[in-house]
RNA sequence: GGGCGAUUAGCUCAGCUGGCUAGAGCGCCUGCCUUACAAGCAGGAGGUCACUGGUUCAAGUCCAGUAUCGCCCA
């Protein structure tokens, strides 16, 4: 029976494929994995996007590498869970809904008040919070949407509570006053690292502070924050500093203000660095802070919330930090109190990690983790490699984050958020350190638990978003209910992220899956490179220079968005990133499409049944044997994390082999008058396409879909075809399973090497031959022979092929042929190729050629020549090289003299 | 100041445990609209593997140092 189809446009249109396959998937539940499952299992939480986010290039390629492995492990034969969610991110949503609240209403969120405020992000949420899920999608992620999670939602808000009180209990969250990073934009302290380190201009001022009751006495110090001055209360010095040492114990007085600061020796002043003496200001800088502490100084903070001056200081309450800062150095230069201004070259300054706006040391109340038992373990999980980072090297930048063991400050002024579930009681007495009295509870209490009195007041701030982000991988999963599917996929298998946040997040999901579940929350953890523009930088909003993968996948569809980043995507390696590279997976794309294409109109116009015979030809075993190495390659490189060369082995497989060889081979068996040739030839084009299909259907899902349904229509009855409704269903075999035959194999791969010799003559000469030839017209002979009668042998078997494949029209293959008057030559290894052309050529092109080659060969072959010679190599080098190398060295003399021969021959 | 990465063809990058006559894609050159594909086909040119030393029979690959660029931490 023929079938009648519609034959497919030649070029590949995305648009059409992709929402119908994507949809018809998710309808019939391929992305939904059950909670219980027998057999191997394969599971990946999703490193959630902000709420507020809109997909990028970044989390293009995260998520492409997730899917890879997500539908591949499916393919595998594994219960493949991915699941997807979205971070509720308190900072940058809070900012987004504030700064749209302003532009529409000129309302601030006080203006709304607290309650309103919180339901107004909740609205945006519903509204703008499945967009980036909407374009994940778009990409192709086969989450198990089933599944989504938000980290405000009531089931983590649980986790959430239920770990904070764990911890509270254990007295390893406090609260207590010190300095933090504070942003004045966003008005909420920072941990220590959501404050960001970079370069910006900067400038030294070295002031005068006059010494008390000495006349004309300054001591001078040096200072890039002018403006804190007015915090100071004491003027360091060292001992060991012959210009100070007698200022000891005296008093100094601060400009502007008139207060008098004890000058005091102390190890952080440094002779070398700066005057030698520093002005100590303990709420405005860490170290400062410590000589405080040493000290018993006072603490004096002059910085109000929003980053103006307070009244503290003076006549400068009220004033922006900066303003001041100009201000200031102008009253102190009229009092001639600037001794000097020095550019600051490698000036440093913490920016906000969300707003980017500078942060300062700010001396506040705020509750903290006590990170320093719960980071051993975490520590110690990936020393003892039970946590496996890939590439190696970031385990490092994890152990330097973890091992600092700073104290994690979690609270945060702002209002979206887990609100912290700590109240205090207003009736109760204050501690003795002043502080009101205060208790945790899971629920809403009505009163104090130890008055009993209802005077109580939760606390205002909210938590971190990373202390819900650092429970993901099990608050997922429903902890702290015991739920199947923490018995059935905890620990998950790999995380796969970017390097930024390996201390952010990474750490905090190993400390709290340690303490919470006894075990790590990964086995691999995946660094991926970061996305750079053309020029290397970083992209950015700000810069501009982003490119929207949405824009690219409505350009060139989605398959070839994910091709290229996976083609691109070296291990570990950052990414330079322009437009135009998405060709590279559009091209491929065309090209299999056209490939199967191909296939397809040949299968649909053919009455091959499931009974006809099959007897394969040499290029039959040799492409399946070609496409089993292919499979052993593919699976060992994605076992081993490198996505980027399976996806090589496959665009080698299906363009060079595939279609650049076997599809051109069997075109003359298509139209030949062999039936059992011919319905050979289109079993294994059939085989062949469907391993393939099913090979990048990790990477490309959307058009190996589309083309393995037409092609299992086509191919009822044809083996391993009918087992699965959908090609993402379907298995992916091992490569043992696909007939293999290395003599079938090596035979044609000599044979191509013979018609490559062949046509490397013609697009010698290509000019001159197509001027007298024409450029269509085959040439008239060829001849080859090689050393090996063997081979010779092997090649006669092959002659068709290589009058087909090499466009001639007599192949004469025998051994010892002597070469033809004016001809062209080739030579490789045993292999010699000549190619009468008489009257076509101009030969002393073929002459330069050839005595190129010659001089080549030369050079090449003195240096083994003489690697042969020596005592050292024969003795110490492996056996197995030595015997290569006195291979080699014996046919390229052979090839050498083949080659002198040629010239001498064309020399009349 | 400390750590990490990069430096290979005009461009972007591979090159794993040393054996390389150093690869790919893009670009370039020549010839082809060969009824799957011009988003294509056939062929080709193009490289002192940043530099200096060292280890080794053998170094793009290992070690040390230098230079340039980039990232991170303090």
């Amino acid at each position: 029976m023929t079938r009648q189809r519609e034959v497919l446009p030649p070029r590949y249109e995305p648009g059409k494929f992709e929402k119908e396959v994507y949809d018809a998937s998710e309808r019939a539940g391929y992305f939904t994995t059950p909670d219980a499952a027998e057999g191997d299992r394969y599971c990946i939480v999703i490193p959630p996007p902000n709420v507020t986010g809109a997909l990028h290039m970044g989390h293009a390629l995260n998520n492409v590498i997730q899917d890879v492995l997500i539908r591949y492990h499916k393919m595998r034969g594994a219960a493949s869970l991915w699941i997807p969610g979205t971070d509720h991110a308190g900072i940058a949503t809070q900012n987004v809904v504030e700064r749209e609240l302003m532009e529409t209403e000129g309302k601030t969120r006080e203006d709304l008040g607290r309650e309103a405020f919180v339901e107004r992000i909740w609205k945006w949420k519903e509204k703008h919070g499945g967009r980036i899920i909407e374009q994940l999608k778009r990409l192709g992620c086969a989450c198990d949407w089933t599944r989504t999670r938000f980290t405000l939602d009531e089931g983590l808000s649980r986790a959430v509570r239920e770990v904070f009180l764990r911890l509270y209990e254990r007295g390893l969250i406090y609260r207590g006053e010190k300095l933090i990073n504070w942003c004045p934009r966003c008005e909420t302290a920072l941990a220590h690292d959501e404050a960001k380190h970079r370069k910006i201009p900067g400038k030294f001022w070295d002031i005068k502070y006059p010494v008390k009751d000495e006349e004309d006495t300054f001591i001078v110090v040096s200072t890039t924050r002018p403006e804190t001055m007015l915090g100071d209360t004491a003027i360091a010095v060292n001992e060991n500093d012959e210009r100070y040492r007698h200022l000891i114990g005296k008093t100094a007085v601060l400009p502007l203000l008139g207060r008098e600061l004890p000058i005091i020796h102390d190890e952080h002043a440094d002779p070398e660095k700066g005057t030698g003496a520093v002005k100590i200001t303990p709420a405005h800088d860490p170290d400062d802070f410590e000589v405080g502490e040493r000290h018993n100084l006072p603490r004096i903070n002059i910085l109000s919330p929003d980053g103006t001056l307070n009244e503290n200081a003076g006549p400068y309450s009220g004033l922006d930090r900066f303003h001041a800062r100009e201000r200031i150095l102008k009253d102190l230069e009229t009092q001639e109190l600037v001794a000097g201004e020095r550019d600051h070259e490698d000036y440093e300054v913490p920016h906000c990690y969300r707003c980017q706006s500078i942060v300062e040391p700010y001396l506040s109340k705020q509750w903290f983790v006590k990170m320093a038992s719960l980071l051993e373990p975490a520590i110690e999980a990936v020393k003892s490699r039970q946590v496996r980072f890939i590439p190696e090297r970031y385990a490092q930048n994890y152990l330097n984050w973890t091992e600092a063991r700073i104290d994690w400050c979690i609270s945060r002024q702002i209002w979206w958020g887990h609100r912290i579930p700590i109240w205090y009681c207003d009736d109760c007495p204050p501690d003795e350190d002043g502080s009101e009295y205060a208790f945790a509870s899971a629920d809403a209490p009505k009163s104090c638990p130890k008055c009993s009195g209802t005077n109580i007041r939760q606390e205002e701030d909210v938590l971190d978003t990373w202390f819900s982000s650092a429970l993901w991988p099990f608050s997922t999963m429903n902890w702290p209910e015991e739920h199947d599917l923490l018995k059935n996929y905890y620990p998950t298998n790999v995380l796969v992220t970017a390097r930024d946040i390996i201390g952010f997040w990474v750490a905090r999901m190993v400390v709290m899956g340690l303490e919470f579940m006894k075990e790590k929350p990964f086995d691999h953890v995946y660094i991926h490179g970061t996305i750079l523009d053309e020029k290397g930088d970083i992209m950015s909003k700000s810069r501009g220079n982003g490119i929207d993968p949405i824009e690219m996948i409505d350009l060139y569809g989605a398959d070839a968005v994910r091709f290229s980043l996976m083609i691109l995507s070296t291990e570990g390696q950052d990414l330079k990133l322009a437009p135009t590279k998405f060709e590279l997976g559009r091209n491929f794309t065309n090209k299999l499409w056209n490939a199967a294409r191909f296939v397809l109109m040949n299968l649909a116009s053919t009455s091959e049944t499931a009974e006809s015979e099959v007897i394969y030809e040499p290029e039959d075993k040799w492409i399946m044997h070609a496409l089993s190495k292919t499979v052993a390659t593919y699976h060992d490189e994605i076992k081993n994390y490198r996505i980027n060369a399976a996806a090589m082995a496959l665009r080698n497989f299906t363009w060079d082999r595939f279609c650049d060889w076997y599809l051109e081979i069997v075109k003359r068996r298509f139209a030949g008058p062999d039936d059992i040739s011919k319905y050979t030839a289109y079993r294994v084009c059939g085989y062949v396409l469907d391993i393939l299909l099913r090979l990048l259907s990790p990477f490309m899902p959307f058009v190996t879909e589309g083309l393995w349904r037409q092609l299992k229509e086509l191919s009822d009855g044809a083996p391993g075809m009918a087992e699965s409704p959908a090609l993402m269903t379907a298995r992916i075999p091992d490569a043992n399973e696909i007939p293999t035959d290395r003599g079938a194999y090596a035979a044609i791969e000599e044979t191509i090497e013979v018609i490559r010799l062949i046509r490397a003559v013609r697009g010698d000469y290509n000019r001159q031959i197509s001027e007298k030839l024409g450029a269509r017209e085959p040439l008239p002979e060829a001849l080859a022979t090689s050393d090996d009668p063997a081979q010779i042998e092997r090649l006669k078997n092959n002659e068709a092929l290589i009058k087909l494949m090499a466009k001639v029209k007599k192949v004469t293959i025998e051994a010892g042929i002597s070469e033809p008057k004016q001809a062209a030559a080739k030579v490789s290894g045993p292999l010699s190729v000549f190619v009468p052309l008489e009257g076509l050529i101009d030969f002393e092109a073929e002459r330069k050629r050839l005595q190129n080659e010659k001089t080549k060969l030369e050079k090449n072959l003195q240096g083994r020549r003489n690697k042969l010679r020596n005592r050292d190599f024969l003795t110490k080098a492996k056996p197995e090289i030595i015997e290569r190398e006195k291979g080699l060295v014996a046919e390229m003399e052979k090839e050498f003299a083949k080659i002198e021969k040629s010239l001498a021959n064309i020399g009349e």
